[in-house]
DNA sequence: AAGGTGTACAACCGCCGATGT
DNA sequence: AACATCGGCGGTTGTACACCT
């Protein structure tokens, strides 16, 4: 996130600082609309602005996670339960790590995404700071580009021509020429993805199999300095991505 | 300078499974 | 068993800004 979004990290200090005034501010901007509007209590959507950040995240740090929608009720936010929890896990959460992504970790994220596919909160899992949001647009924007036949499904399946403005129009344009516009059903890709032009090589795919490999036999002692660190995923999601990696066909190589 | 277009990413939506009543 | 609620997920859209013509 840009300056606007870097007061977080100034302190706590500032945070409850501000707090009171944004609270303020909030409730008086509710007054406002509840006076206008005959007051049907109302969602806000769009941007979060910065006190409402605060508030949140004061509002979780005090009383927790959990319970999104009295999160609402009684920050005193106007938004829905989900759309806190979102901001929350995506944005406000310590050791959120922003920026842009490092080598390493665009290799990870390509590795993984070789392996299990669009299991984004599974790939978020093994690089430490990020979210499944950020791995999703990071690779819908920049690595997207460099395996053109992954598609996005259903940009494409309005051929009545319903856009009804050039902006939506220029957005489908653009995502056609990065898909080429054809069908990649996860299973029946199997065949196509060994055609692909691929940033990850065979041999990386040998070397993840193994590392996978590795935990399915001693799946209650991971090895710290194996390639995958599982940070704060279940255990369950060990077998989850082995049964993605069954169905696509690469157990039976290993 | 102004308008159009492209890019990046924040946020919303709909669906689904888990859980509680 | 049926229903409601909640949280999580992936797909999609909205929007700010940069760049181009």
């Amino acid at each position: 996130m840009g300056p606007i979004s870097s007061y977080y990290e100034s302190g706590t200090e500032i945070c409850f600082a501000f707090t009171f005034l944004a609270t303020h501010s909030l409730l008086k901007d509710r007054e406002r609309e509840m006076e206008s509007k005959e007051a049907k209590p109302q969602v806000k959507k769009g941007l979060w602005r910065p006190e409402e950040d605060l508030i949140l995240k004061t509002y979780v740090e005090t009383h927790g996670e959990g319970n999104w929608s009295t999160v609402s009720k009684k920050s005193g936010l106007m938004r829905g339960g989900k759309s806190c929890r979102l901001r929350w896990k995506n944005y406000l959460r310590p050791n959120i790590k922003r920026g842009g992504m490092s080598q390493d970790e665009e290799d990870m994220i390509i590795r993984m995404h070789k392996l299990l596919g669009n299991r984004w909160s599974l790939i978020a899992g093994r690089l430490p700071g990020r979210t499944d949001n950020e791995v999703k647009n990071y690779w819908n924007t920049h690595l997207n580009k460099r395996c053109p036949s992954r598609k996005r499904t259903t940009m494409d399946s309005d051929p009545d021509g319903n856009q009804n403005n050039s902006k939506k129009a220029s957005r489908s344009k653009r995502i056609r020429a990065l898909n080429n516009s054809q069908p990649t059903e996860e299973l029946e890709g199997k065949s196509q993805e060994k055609e692909e032009i691929s940033a990850v090589s065979d041999a990386w795919i040998q070397h993840d199999a193994q590392s996978m490999n590795y935990y399915i036999e001693s799946p209650m002692v991971p090895d710290i300095s194996a390639a995958f660190v599982f940070d704060d995923e279940p255990f369950l999601a060990y077998w989850d991505s082995f049964v993605s990696f069954e169905s696509l066909g690469c157990v039976n190589d290993w």
